[in-house]
DNA sequence: CTGAAAGCGCTTACAG
DNA sequence: CTGAAAGCGCTTACAG
């Protein structure tokens, strides 16, 4: 007839001792005696004591809960990023409550606001394209690109593309297709800017938006790669995985053989990218560094914000850290090919896209 | 100098009146005059004050927050279930506490465990393939399958599987090969079974695990699904999305057009199913209302435990129910190419794989 | 080395 | 229609 969660003065009483002993004993704060410690945890441990977070919140003011807003959970790229967050913050000791700030407008702010109201003591976020991140006086992390205003961490997403680009130089590409897909990306623009800034050199080189051509042609419409390959153009290289494999799949259906014919890359090394053929070359970001260095910072202004009271201070985490990406090089890029189709078939080929 | 937060104290000595007053206003329920009411809200608005959750939880028992337990956040299955969850949750006043169940052993109970000590009101859970999910005071919804024995509420993997069956039989395939990841996951099987439901009167079917497959040939080695091919085999039925791409990709590269030469398809709809070339004939859940109801069910177990108050009663969302699926036919799907090649011929397709 | 007491912010009977 | 008071479970000075 026990009720299931005995509470600390439960157990006090149980045991004969004070309600601040047994506390005292679990947390390993106060000093006493070692025998009767482990007494007291030993009892706590068969009668299945579990504290009370809210108790336990109300008195010291932290929930022990971190928020964690992505743009859009259903999107392939944020699941890893959840995963590793939620990892380093349980071992930090931290719950992690997940907020999606969907494709309304200012969804964002509503859940960052719905977060705070939750009690979180931080919020680790990953920023909707275009938006601004609202001062709170709860601290926040950023995760998005180095030259975010108050940005905390982020992969070096430049130097990945600086990577990807080198690595098509040196198979020998002279006309190279940027496919990004929203112009209005931070990291998709870093990612471009970074193959950019490696190719001055190269014969041709081109960027293509594919909200663009959607604006056009309709969602999920060609991309016309055909096309751009009967121009001569040898490399496709995708601001991100999914893009990658629908260029790839769009020239294999077009009967161009990849590698052979044409060299696509992507982004992000999504787990189905080494399982496709030819399994994809692309850039992988260190995400357990990233999440280790956002949650290190917040949880640093978590604690300097305790220390200074009340002051709304600055609750500031901004380090501007660049975590270098790592180029996984894999069947689908190789060598450029040495004959170009003259520019009398190129316009025939298109026809099969 | 205003405290950033006040709390509720404040804005009834602010106020001039009491706290339960205000307290009364803000949640509309001890009747107080309306003008009252209304000058109490304005000013809560004006002064910003946020309810202490921690304050609440601790009086009321009911922490607001749910658990979520999924095998393993980085699938790319789950983080839709995790977006409608979420949104469902957000709907019904619930926050959401993520937990991922790692590939460790016993894995899955440490996070209920986690979650239960956090103080979540209930838990959704997809279970771990082969797991079962210990019985707990706090209330649990299973999504599974409707086999599953605790299970909530599941989609009908196993309809949507007789589903696929039946449009490739009506696209004529005779000779059909099944394609698996995982013989243990109680998903794929249900699937499967339902696929193989239809197929009686086939030809020729077969069923592939990848994992036995890669267990030989290791990770992300070709499957030979051009062997099958040459062996007459016209259609190639996926469990999931990413075995699809696999398979497509693979038969593309040994020069198998689709859909003119091989059908693929797959099952949940993923977002880049409808991207590549050709775009993947699939099957989708209905996740908005398998997370609706499963939702509904443990709200409801939270509600009628806290009526029964201590008794540890069966916290119980058993429901059973399958949520139709959607074939969602697209070009990777085409008719049975007539002719098929002789044996002799098929051992030399093979080495293209 | 241990205990009595205050108080975190809220809600809920209950009294007026 | 409004207020005084108790108490949810915990931790933290402080007193002994």
């Amino acid at each position: 007839m026990k009720p299931p969660r005995p509470n600390l003065s439960e157990l006090a009483r149980h045991l004969g001792v004070s309600i601040a002993t047994v506390s005292n004993a679990l947390s390993g704060k106060g000093r006493l005696s070692p025998e009767l410690a482990k007494r007291i945890r030993d009892a706590a441990d068969r009668m299945g004591y579990v504290p009370s977070q809210a108790g336990r919140a109300l008195r010291t003011g932290r929930s022990g809960v971190l928020g964690l807003v992505l743009p859009d959970i259903g999107n392939p790229l944020y699941p890893e990023i959840a995963q590793e967050i939620e990892r380093v913050a349980t071992n930090a000791g931290y719950g992690v409550l997940i907020a999606n700030s969907r494709d309304e407008i200012a969804a964002q702010d509503k859940a960052i606001f719905q977060l705070i109201e939750r009690g979180v003591d931080g919020i680790v976020i990953v920023p909707r394209r275009g938006t601004t991140v609202p001062a709170t006086a709860c601290p926040i992390a950023i995760i998005d690109t180095p030259t975010t205003p108050r940005n905390t961490v982020s992969a070096d997403h430049f130097e990945g593309g600086a990577q990807v680009a080198r690595h098509l130089r040196a198979l020998g590409h002279e006309k190279i297709l940027l496919i990004g897909d929203d112009p209005s990306s931070n990291v998709q623009n870093a990612r471009i800017n970074g193959m950019r800034s490696q190719l001055h050199e190269a014969k041709e080189i081109e960027t293509i938006w594919i909200v663009e051509i959607e604006a056009k042609g309709g969602k999920s419409c060609p991309l016309g790669l055909a096309a751009w390959r009967a121009r001569g153009f040898s490399a496709f290289a995708c601001v991100s995985d999914p893009h990658a494999l629908r260029a790839l799949t769009e020239l294999q259906s077009a009967g161009i053989a990849i590698p052979a014919e044409a060299t696509v890359t992507g982004f992000d090394n999504l787990q189905w990218s080494s399982f496709i053929s030819p399994p994809l070359t692309t850039v992988k970001m260190n995400m357990p560094e990233i999440a280790t260095l956002a949650l290190d910072a917040l949880v640093e202004a978590i604690q300097s914000r305790e220390a200074s009271d009340d002051t709304p201070s600055p609750p500031v985490t901004a380090r501007k850290a660049a975590v270098p990406m790592e180029l996984v090089i894999r069947r689908s890029s190789g060598p450029a090919p040495k004959e170009q189709p003259a520019a009398g078939i190129s316009q025939e080929e298109s026809k099969h896209a």
